[in-house]
DNA sequence: GTGAAAGCGCTAACAA
DNA sequence: TTGTTAGCGCTTTCAC
């Protein structure tokens, strides 16, 4: 009666006392890790997105955790009731310390964490997508196939290796690349890749960054696409469908991911002591243009498709 | 002495008994306004991470606002000591407000707020882009020039309009487009443009998504690109120079911006009875390999450059 | 229904 | 330096 009155009148209670003395912040932190991915970025935006929507409904607000330690910075000092850890990078804060701290975590990752009580573990199963991959070139009569990245280890690489074997293509050791995640250096990378007295016919880039660059340099050495060279790339960012040719890619369903991540900490919100199981989002083939058949007998080792490449000094350009 | 112990032993103080005691959460909140631009999302990242580092650094979480009313839930339960908007939207809360509930607040717009107490606004300058674009393409022989946008009122076309005429070009009524802000209007915008008896030579597309969309169409159409249409861009998001050509664009230097912002307000926490003048960022052209000149002879009204193009279906496609 | 009182964990002011 | 005490503004409990 009373309390309907100062609601009516504009009264707001202040939430400082209310968290102290109700022992709940109903705030969640999400840790990126620090991470700066260059195009990858994007799948930060979405998953902030989500999460942010889907906890919002709840009466969550999202803490952006900065670089620092979420540990110390939020989680000991009770400043949130829950964690979302995007990617676990080695070294940085794991989810059994936090939830040991007594606070709930859902991490997002590419391996399955517990299932442990307090924490949910969303797994982006890497693998899928790289097994499509290898089976579409393999189908697509690609036999000289080459990768480009820039993490060891990686599951993609792994994975895409063995399926290419099972397959019976082997990927040679020289046909991979590791360099830094920008488009450059994917420039860079495929310039020496198409060098090679042997050049690949196909090439799958770890993320479409890496695949822009590759795009670009292809371009500038007047090759025809994907006449000349098939390209795929990873994640599917949004400019995929925009270049020349659209980028064929493997898609990681951000928005499933966060929806998912802020759901488990939803749910262990409500019951600490839950101990899910680890849930799999697989990654998927997205099929556009930048792939084609390759019905050219593969010349002898020795002489190479070398000379044939036009505008070679391009390589150096960017 | 005691309380060192207390440290060492691994005590942490509760955050929330701190900020009800003390009166300050040393938190902040960031309202993006709800927005969902596609593309220009790469913006927000930019602008959330540059506004995170700085306030982190100097004790201050992020609160990531979500698309209900900054006022309500954040400001007038003081949860935050202050707020940055990023972009005012028709309807949305106004700095004026939040400062008047006693809460610093910086904004960055594109129009100047204040000075006024406690709150500090970065003006986005878009009308210097604008111009530049302008003379570009007046500088490079075109006459007849199309603008493809999706707002209206837009400062960048007012500024983009007005710039053209005071060169003697008038942008004609019928050569802007309005649309919604997806790559894929921005490919149907370009083909009714170019099926006009009297068709441009270029196009200001108003972001880089629309652009996106403007130069898949024309690969599509089979046009030679730059040659037989230029085009400029708007944002200078990171793929920009991974199309084919590299798109020439308008940059706006959102890490500057929202450093400026973030240190208004730390300025304003300090000092809530301050009255900074607003600050202006201004856009700039970058140049990259989407414009080239012009010199073909304007064919009568009457008769067009119509029938020079082929695959004019590929427009309905995507 | 309403009012009074204790306590959430800290800070700040004062006394020892 | 250290101990004590009174709030900060709410929730919860227990009377009335």
């Amino acid at each position: 009666m009373v309390n309907e009155r100062m609601v009516d009148l504009g009264f707001t209670p202040n939430l400082n006392a209310q968290r102290l003395s109700h022992g709940r912040t109903n705030l969640v932190a999400i840790d990126f890790g620090g991470r700066r991915d260059y195009l990858a970025d994007l799948f930060f935006v979405e998953i902030a997105r989500v999460i942010q929507d889907e906890l919002d409904r709840r009466g969550y607000g999202v803490l952006l955790s900065g670089p620092g330690d979420v540990l110390t910075r939020w989680v000991k000092p009770q400043a949130v009731d829950g964690v979302i850890l995007v990617g676990v990078l080695p070294g940085g804060v794991t989810p059994d310390e936090i939830a040991e701290a007594g606070t709930p975590c859902a991490v997002i990752s590419n391996e399955p964490h517990g299932p442990t009580p307090g924490v949910g573990s969303i797994v982006v199963g890497l693998e899928s997508g790289a097994r499509q991959v290898a089976r579409l070139l393999a189908d697509h009569g690609h036999r000289d196939i080459a990768f480009i990245g820039s993490d060891r280890p990686d599951p993609v690489l792994s994975a895409f290796r063995v399926s290419l074997e099972a397959l019976g293509i082997p990927l040679l050791e020289e046909r991979v690349a590791m360099t830094d995640a920008s488009p450059r250096a994917g420039a860079r990378a495929i310039c020496d890749l198409l060098r090679q007295p042997h050049p690949p016919t196909a090439v799958f880039a770890r993320t479409d960054a890496l695949a822009g660059g590759v795009l670009r340099a292809a371009h500038q050495m007047g090759l025809q696409l994907p006449g000349d060279l098939s390209i795929v790339g990873h994640d599917d960012v949004p400019f995929c469908e925009l270049t020349e040719p659209p980028l064929t890619t493997v898609r990681i369903d951000c928005g499933e991911i966060a929806r998912l991540a802020a759901n488990v900490l939803l749910s262990l919100l409500d019951d600490q002591t839950a101990a899910p199981p680890p849930v799999t989002v697989e990654t998927r083939l997205v099929l556009r243009s930048s792939v084609c058949a390759q019905w050219r007998i593969s010349p002898a080792p020795t002489q190479g498709r070398d000379e044939g490449l036009p505008h070679r000094d391009a390589c150096d350009g960017g």
